[in-house]
DNA sequence: GGAATTTCAACACAATTTTATATGATTACT
DNA sequence: AGTAATCATATAAAATTGTGTTGAAATTCC
């Protein structure tokens, strides 16, 4: 699939949430606040607002009254720095990256093919701040507002994986 | 890492393979060759060809003195095509070919992200085909030949996972 | 016809990574 | 002190990434 891990939907998700709040003067939003909005588990939240916290991404309050922001204003945060921080780098095979992962790379045509799509990737997201997500998102909703194009429940949101749940209770 | 699976890696080093010995006028390979020459499991070889077979882009010769051949002339076969077969599709994220995978689509501005990166990378993937990628290698290995860096051992090759061992035997 | 060679099918198994959930300690505000 | 929040681990379920085995079916060669 070349898919994009769960992490990375989560977290922009995550980036985009705190960037609403960011533009309405809110200083301190507490992950029970996104897990609601974003329908995601405060635990798996925790565990991906840590690396964006060490790449001073996010900014974080402890304590009551505390919470998490950005650290810098949305504008000045590029997705493709939010995607390298999640998923490591935004590089399709490791030995893009580590030219010890694979030898033979003196002949191997893949190698090449890889490493430009990777780059391809990597200039699109790095087209995008969170300012423009969050055009983004304004114009959508506007635009399905005035659609009346409005969806049964509304309830779940991207990347959600809560899906096939037959394994019955756990 | 938004990254290729290791059925996608393994299965264009397999099918660049095929394409070498389709040009070298060989018509069935056996999968031992493939095995030795790209140092990539039997059994895990066997598994990735079973799509790759099903969506006739190679065939099957069973029997003595059978094996692999492509189904068509390297130049008709595109790279997209074979990651389409290995990964599924090439999109990013389920919900770009799944519109009901995730709800809230109407506002989420991550879809349109990923949506257009998925089509830029497909994009991209869509412009070689398996003769592109023989050219590649062919003058690659050219070049390495007359810069004279050869690599120490050679041996082993790209995307390939057996780095960390040291959970002993097994 | 029989032996050898090869794909094909169906499992069982294990290591690792991904994807989460659970529990409790730590920090800071009131 | 009490509460609200982050922070730090531990654990578990599931998918990915393989390897191993056993045998059946097809084809070639002798
Ligand atoms: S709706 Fe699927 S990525 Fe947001
Ligand atoms: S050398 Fe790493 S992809 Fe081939």
């Amino acid at each position: 699939m070349i898919k994009l891990s769960t992490k990375g939907r989560y977290g922009t998700r995550l980036m985009i949430n705190l960037a609403g709040h960011f533009k309405a003067g809110q200083d301190a939003v507490i992950l029970k606040n996104i897990s609601d909005e974003e329908d995601i588990s405060i635990r798996y939240l925790e565990q991906i607002i840590i690396p964006l916290k060490i790449a001073k991404l996010v900014k974080s309050i402890r304590g009551a009254g505390g919470g998490y922001t950005l650290a810098r204003s949305p504008s000045k945060i590029r997705l493709c720095e939010i995607l390298e921080v999640l998923e490591g780098s935004c590089c399709l095979v490791e030995c893009v990256d580590d030219s010890d992962f694979c030898r033979r790379t003196d002949s191997c045509a893949a190698h090449e093919i890889w490493a430009e799509a990777s780059r391809v990737l990597k200039d699109y997201f790095d087209q995008f701040t969170l300012q423009d997500l969050l055009s983004i998102q304004e114009k959508k909703k506007a635009q399905a507002r005035s659609h009346g194009s409005l969806r049964p429940a509304g309830r779940t949101s991207c990347g959600q994986a809560h899906r096939r749940r037959a394994s019955g209770a756990h």
